[in-house]
RNA sequence: GGGGUCGUAGCUCAACUGGUUAGAGCGUUUCCCUGUCAAGGAAAAGGCCGCGGGUUCGAAUCCCGUCGAUCCCGCCA
């Protein structure tokens, strides 16, 4: 017989079924025994004797034969689904036992202290809430997928294994072995990469894609990797990537977390100067009601500098006597009513940048992009760029050369998305496998050392590592 | 890199100004119970008090160090 799901048996009273899953809860009452099995699609109850069911335990994966019977009305429980119905269990095989858990799942989890919650994390995500988020999060990048599909964008997956970027974080960098004594770096994003996707003509790219930073976390910021929406779009204004981005998570929010309200329609769109001037920061928290955890209040920050002074010791790329650093990254464009100002007061240019701000915490960025490849070497100048720095970017300035749309993106954060949506406190929740703040992935014992060989491998001196031997 | 908080049973927590044999709830195990749905009742098992050093007649408790977790600052366009 087929196995069915537990959802399924709603409407098969009188009929035989086979159904497998984890034993949720017991409940023995001497010679008859109630069973919760829970699968995929919730749970059901089953009945027995103590014969057919009193040598099972919590956690335990079956697989049984039973007929489902509607339960009197008296019986009914409105809790679950499957109230309405119970099995009668007429043949019982234990798959596999379990023992005790480490920590209970039948909570929300938020009492557990997160180190054995992340130890242990395939049986944190049993809990109810954490397998819900995980789900929510796979419909919410479906949906995206789809989304966007409709609108003509093309998913194009860009290197994981690439080039230290000018991002400004901490990169990983990656040890080579064809090139001994080179590094990759992991991608901080991949911007260059979908610039350079539209000088090809794709004109609208996505990725859903993970960015990996080297910096300390914080509850809003998982230690190591993130998960953004990355797009980029030719023949835009700030504007329509605006309107798109609006329209994209608006659709997302009514169909995915109908219970959810948007404060306010359009979302509204706050100079950079006003946002710092009037909430003292360029993440505002435009909630009406903080406390109400349906409420999700987009904005927009505008007008941003385009150059901050600079203030790094060291800068990227080794430039350390720059007087200006760019405020979002060196790709974006000053504003074109600012342009003469690159010459004279360059503090004042203000650049095409978009935040976007969601209950106070920043859940995207992007710009329109410089395409004029002087404009580009203006800016590579005025942030400090030796010649040989601007070498390292000379195939962005050539691809410039062959025929460049103008363009501009927008990078929302998958995670932090999820967090506000799900009203969770950190990202951590809605990550399947986070790493710890202290960097470890605990339940794989993540990092972990590497013997001499590898090391010798990658031309990497084997005395100053902390190597197995 | 810096600061705060925390670390006691499988889980969540108590244990007073240092003082008998470190307790409770939940969970687990065993027994009783034929309609529960977080079942109920009875009993039992379960402890390197994170780790190392120190102070003291005596340390879970005080001190120093260390490891780990978490929050914040730095950092993260």
């Amino acid at each position: 017989m087929d196995r069915i799901l537990v959802v399924d048996t709603i409407n098969k009273a009188g009929e035989t079924v086979s159904l497998s899953g984890w034993i949720d809860t017991i409940r023995a009452h001497g010679k008859i025994v109630f069973i919760d099995l829970r699968d995929r699609s919730g749970i059901i109850q089953l009945v027995g004797t103590k014969d057919m069911l009193g040598a099972v335990h919590c956690e335990d994966v079956i697989k049984l034969d039973g007929i489902v019977k509607k339960r009197p009305d008296k019986m009914v429980n409105p809790n679950i689904k499957t109230g309405t119905v119970e099995i009668e269990v007429t043949k019982l095989v234990v798959l596999n036992k379990s023992k005790e858990l480490p920590l209970p799942i039948d909570t929300d989890g938020y009492e557990v202290d997160e180190s054995i919650r992340l130890k242990y994390r395939y049986l944190d995500l049993r809990r109810s809430r954490m397998a819900r988020n995980i789900r929510l999060r796979s419909d919410t990048t479906l949906y995206i997928r789809n989304w966007l599909n409709k609108e003509g964008f093309v998913e194009i997956e860009t290197p994981i294994l690439t080039k230290t970027t000018p991002e400004g974080a901490r990169d990983f960098i990656v040890p080579s072995r064809l090139q001994k004594g080179k590094f990759y770096a992991l991608p901080q994003s991949p911007q260059q990469y979908k610039q350079l996707l539209m000088v090809s003509g794709f004109e609208k790219y996505f990725q859903i894609v993970r960015c990996f930073r080297d910096e300390d976390p914080r509850k809003d910021r998982a230690y190591g990797e993130f998960t953004q929406l990355d797009m980029e779009m030719s023949f835009v204004t700030q504007n329509d990537i605006m309107e798109l981005t609006e329209r994209l998570f608006t659709d997302l929010v009514k169909k995915l977390f109908p219970q959810k309200h948007i404060t306010q329609t359009p979302w509204p769109r706050i100079p950079h100067k006003e946002s710092v001037a009037k909430y003292g920061n360029d993440k505002p928290d435009l909630r009406k009601n903080k406390n109400d955890p349906n409420e999700l209040a987009f904005a927009w920050i505008i007008d941003f500098p385009l150059f901050n002074k600079q203030t790094k010791e060291d800068f990227y790329h080794g430039s350390g006597k720059a007087e200006f650093a760019p405020s979002h990254h060196m790709f974006t464009a000053p504003h074109p009513d600012d342009i003469a100002l690159l010459d004279t007061e360059p503090l004042k240019v203000r650049g095409l940048q978009h935040d976007l701000s969601l209950n106070g915490f920043e859940v995207g960025g992007g710009s329109i992009r410089i395409h004029q490849p002087e404009i580009q070497s203006k800016v590579f100048d005025l942030i400090g760029f030796t010649n040989t720095q601007k070498s390292e970017f000379k195939h962005m300035l050539e691809a410039f050369t062959f025929g460049v749309p103008p363009h501009g993106g927008i990078a929302p954060g998958i995670d932090r998305f999820l967090m506000a949506a799900l009203g969770e406190k950190s990202v951590r929740e809605v990550i399947a496998f986070p790493a710890s703040s202290g960097g470890t992935i605990s339940v794989m014992d993540a990092p972990s050392e590497v013997t001499n060989g590898q090391l010798s491998e990658l031309g990497i001196s084997v005395s100053s590592q902390h190597a197995k031997k």
